[in-house]
DNA sequence: CTTTTTTGCTTCGGTTGACTAAGTAACCCA
DNA sequence: TGGGTTACTTAGTCAACCGAAGCAAAAAAG
C-alpha cells in the first residue's frame, strides 16, 4: 500500500521531468518535442515513410502529415515519391535536419546519461534491471483481461 | 555506453506506455488526461484553488482556467469565491466528479499496482529505490547540487 | 485484363492543451 | 488614499492530435 504509493510518486516525478525537459528542448532547438521525435526516428536510418513513422510514434497518419509539413517547411527533411511503390513517400532527413538534432541533443537524455555514467557499476546494473521490469509491467501487450474496464484494444488504434 | 542505451530504451518504453494509457483512459472516462489530473489533484483534499492546481501541474493559470471551465461545465467541480480572500476561487469537487474518478480509475496505475503487488517483497523495495533514484536524476532542478539522495519529502507531494 | 479492394497519403474540419499579453478585482502596506 | 502585488479571467494564437472523406496506386478477384 504505502509502497505502491511511493513507487507511483516516483513514476510521476519521472514523467513530469520528461515533460518539462521536452518543453525546454523545444525552446532551445526551435523544434517542438513531437517534431524532434520525428527527426529522431527518421535519423535512425536516414529515411522512412509517413506510415512507418506514424506507427512508430503511434499517432495517426493525418497527424504525421501535419508534422512532416512543418519539418519540410523548415527544410529539415524532404519528401519524394517512392520509386518502388508510388503510393509511398520517402522521407529523407536533410543535413540541416541532422544538424538541428545534433545541435540540440535531447536534454533529458543528456542529463540522464551524465548522471547514469557517474554511478557505480552495480548501481547501473540494478537500475537497468528495475527500469526494464517496470517497462515490462506497463507495456506488456498481452494484458490478460484488464478487468476493471473494457478499454477495448489497448494497442494502437482508437476505435 | 551499451548500458546507458539500455536504460534509455526502458525509460522510453515507460513513457510510451504511460502516454497510451492516458489516451485510453480519456476515452473510457469521457475525460481528457489533463482534466483527469485536475480532478485528481482537487480530490486529494476535496478542494483547492486554480493557482494551486496550476502550480502543482506546472501549467499557466490561463490554461487552468480553461480546464476548470470544461470540468465545471461537466459539473464535476464547482467554483465559488473564497470567503477569506475574495481574489481566490475555491474549487470544490462534486459528487459527480468524484464518481467519474472512481468509475475510471487511472488505467496505468491499475495495471501497475496490480503487478507491483504481485512482486516479492525485496523486489518491491528495489524497484522503489531505483525509481526514486531515476526520478532524482531527472527532476532535480538545481542541477549539480542534487546530491542524489535528498528525497526527504517523498511521502506526499511531489513539489 | 478488367474490376474491386486495400493501402498510403493528404485535405478538411474540429477539439484539446498550452502559451502570452492584457484586463479586472481584491488585498496589503504605507 | 493610492501604488504595488496577487488571483483569476479574457482574448488571441498555435501545436498536436483525431476522424472522415478523398485520391491515386498497387494488389487481389473475377
Amino acid at each position: 500500500m504505502e509502497r505502491v504509493d511511493t513507487s507511483l510518486i516516483a513514476l510521476r516525478r519521472i514523467l513530469r521531468a520528461t515533460e518539462m525537459f521536452g518543453r525546454d528542448l523545444a525552446k532551445a532547438a526551435g523544434l517542438t518535442p513531437a517534431q524532434f521525435r520525428v527527426l529522431q526516428v527518421v535519423a535512425e536510418n536516414g529515411f522512412s515513410t509517413p506510415k512507418a513513422i506514424a506507427t512508430r510514434m503511434s499517432v495517426s497518419q493525418a497527424t504525421m502529415t501535419a508534422l512532416l509539413d512543418k519539418l519540410e517547411r523548415k527544410e529539415m527533411l524532404t519528401r519524394q515519391r517512392s520509386q518502388k511503390d508510388r503510393r509511398q513517400t520517402d522521407i529523407v532527413i536533410t543535413p540541416l535536419g541532422r544538424a538541428a538534432m545534433e545541435d540540440a541533443p535531447d536534454a533529458l537524455q543528456q542529463i540522464f546519461v551524465r548522471r547514469f555514467e557517474a554511478l557505480e557499476d552495480w548501481e547501473q546494473a540494478q537500475l537497468i534491471a528495475s527500469l526494464e521490469r517496470v517497462a515490462s509491467m506497463l507495456d506488456a501487450q498481452e494484458i490478460d483481461a484488464a478487468p476493471v474496464l473494457d478499454w477495448g484494444d489497448i494497442s494502437g488504434r482508437p476505435s
